[in-house]
DNA sequence: TTATAATCGAGACGGTACGTCACGTCTTAGT
DNA sequence: ACTAAGACGTGACGTACCGTCTCGATTATAA
């Protein structure tokens, strides 16, 4: 007896199903744009995608699976390299294309997710801050061996101090931090304070 | 004339009453750290301190009331300035004291409602990060006027940043950030590192 | 010891009790005619007496306590028998009584409590209706004494049929009775129909 | 073009549903004799059909329509005839049938509701009078035309009478009429007095 | 005149029920 | 067969009154 109850048991692959993976998608960035992640409700996803709430338990085993399905196109902008020729223009650019992400509701939902705490979003939230926190190692190895920062630099920490600045800078001021922001938190961890 | 027959006018001070908020206190702080702040529920809370439910809407009409009165104490750690002679036994001092409070229940709860974006939570958490960046400010003015740090030194910026590498320590990498850790993260911004 | 929680255990007669005890009839009536009473709740009554909620329960334990008080009066208004020489003429005035007592929000009140079947109310609706009935008794007996009805008339029968008629007719017709419809009943009733 | 896509529309008609439906319903009445219509909670039909809060307002968003759903047997009651020959007959048939129907817990709470003046009973309270005053109009008009009544007979008059004089009996008097209670009362209305 | 007893208001309490919302699952019906 | 619509049990929401109690303050009666 193989899970008798299972209302699913192979997956459909015909353009029936591509189309209600893609109007969900669509409604969860829409509902989560209106509402964020902790006002979600699957009820309001599926009026929203025109589509019923079993179809998305479906698929879409949690809330969790349903901010992944749409979170990942964004964490897929972390792996190409900015590399614009120098650690500053190349930290530049990953602190605004944080800024980018976090502006957009999935972004958001994100960050949400990091501070909640619950379980079933652990594996997600892991994966998405290491996957943008590679970047930043990557750019600043790199300028360690191109000899533009010292070696004793402590990467995982100038990274982790980096990108939390960012992310965290319009929870705590109330809107999104300017270019001159990004450049100001640059200086003051890379230049010398003492 | 201010009403002169009112027999009595403002709230109640009986034992019964304190004895009362007192539970909820307590039952609130259970709570959080049984669920964290996104699972809590007044049902629970009430359960727990042994109250029915309308006894808490009548003093705290929404969560954001209950998290406010269990969260005061802990601001109120960062209102005395450490004064330990140097810069960077000042901040280390209030990083610390941000580590503890991290850890409690309600510190914890405190940083989950400052992403959530919820608006009854935004006054607090405004509040709540202003009285504990205020600290920062202070330690860092004090070294800028001592002549410890460069006057151009961008005291705002370092704040935030040193304030929230702490704070997001323990959800970016699972754990709380030991000593060392913490020593990294202001080496990290204090010292040069191009 | 001598019961030591009651909370009243002599009567006032002063100047205050008196003006309570009028406001919170007043308020009693009022908040009958809003809501019926059904819909009448000892916090609006209190409210609108400018009386805190307690003070009613001292004097009024309950609802039927409180719709006795206000009753009262009415039911003075059938122990004056018409005496118009006619039985016809003294059935019509104790029926036009009735239509102006039942139109009052405490005449009302008082049909509506008598087909709850509550238990506190139970006296207050026995006595209430013996009292209305008995006028018609009277009426009755000094008409068959009179000779103007037939001695084997059914006196309590005829009493009861002509008060439930006048009582029942607002809300079965959703208004109340006008004078000709009275004299219908009398007739339909009084004549022969074989 | 109505909504071509449209899998299902309308209601479910499954035996779970049905199931659901006859448990309510059971346990409406079990309540309204336990408590009446006063005391009627829908807490308690929910658990003693043992089906839950929200099930019942699904289907019965009011207290009116639950007592409605109730309550339509009854009226159905009315909608035969008697036809036993006479007039007498037929109006004593129809006496002793609402006598039995007042007994019952549904009727009890129809003759609560038509005093309570709630505007959701309104409709409900209308259909009901005016479904048992068509029956003895029937029976009247009947014995009219048969010549058993005078031509003269005040017909919505005499069916009021009979009717609220039966329907109120217990009320007033504590016990339901007896059939020479009913007798008396049809003498009282139907034979000359004066 | 002054105690002392009665009463008052305001406010709070534990309860019970309300009517609603969203959850995640299961049933029923349609295509 | 798969799905959509619909219904279900569960659990929490925030609110309304209930009837009671405590607390000071205010009156009224009696010493």
């Amino acid at each position: 007896m193989t899970e008798p109850n299972r209302p699913t048991r192979g997956i459909q692959r015909g353009p029936r199903s591509i189309q209600v993976i893609e109007s969900v998608r669509a409604a969860t960035l829409a509902e989560l744009s209106r509402t964020g992640f902790a006002g979600l409700t699957i009820d309001a996803v599926a009026k929203a995608a025109g589509v019923s709430r079993p179809t998305i338990y479906r698929r879409w085993p949690s809330k969790a699976a349903l901010l992944q399905a749409v979170v990942e196109p964004l964490l897929e902008t972390y792996d190409a390299d900015p590399d614009t020729g120098s650690v500053t223009g190349d930290l530049l650019a990953l602190m605004m294309l944080i800024r980018e992400n976090v502006a957009r509701p999935e972004g958001h939902a994100m960050i949400t997710a990091a501070t909640t705490g619950a379980t079933e979003l652990r594996d997600l939230v892991r994966t998405a801050n290491a996957r943008t926190l590679a970047a930043f190692h990557r750019a600043l190895q790199n300028a360690v061996e191109r000899g533009e920062l010292s070696p004793a630099s402590d990467v995982p920490v100038i990274a982790h101090v980096l990108f939390q600045a960012v992310v965290m800078w319009e929870p705590a001021h109330g809107n999104p931090p300017s270019d001159p922001d990004l450049s100001r938190i640059l200086t003051a961890v890379l230049t010398p304070t003492a």
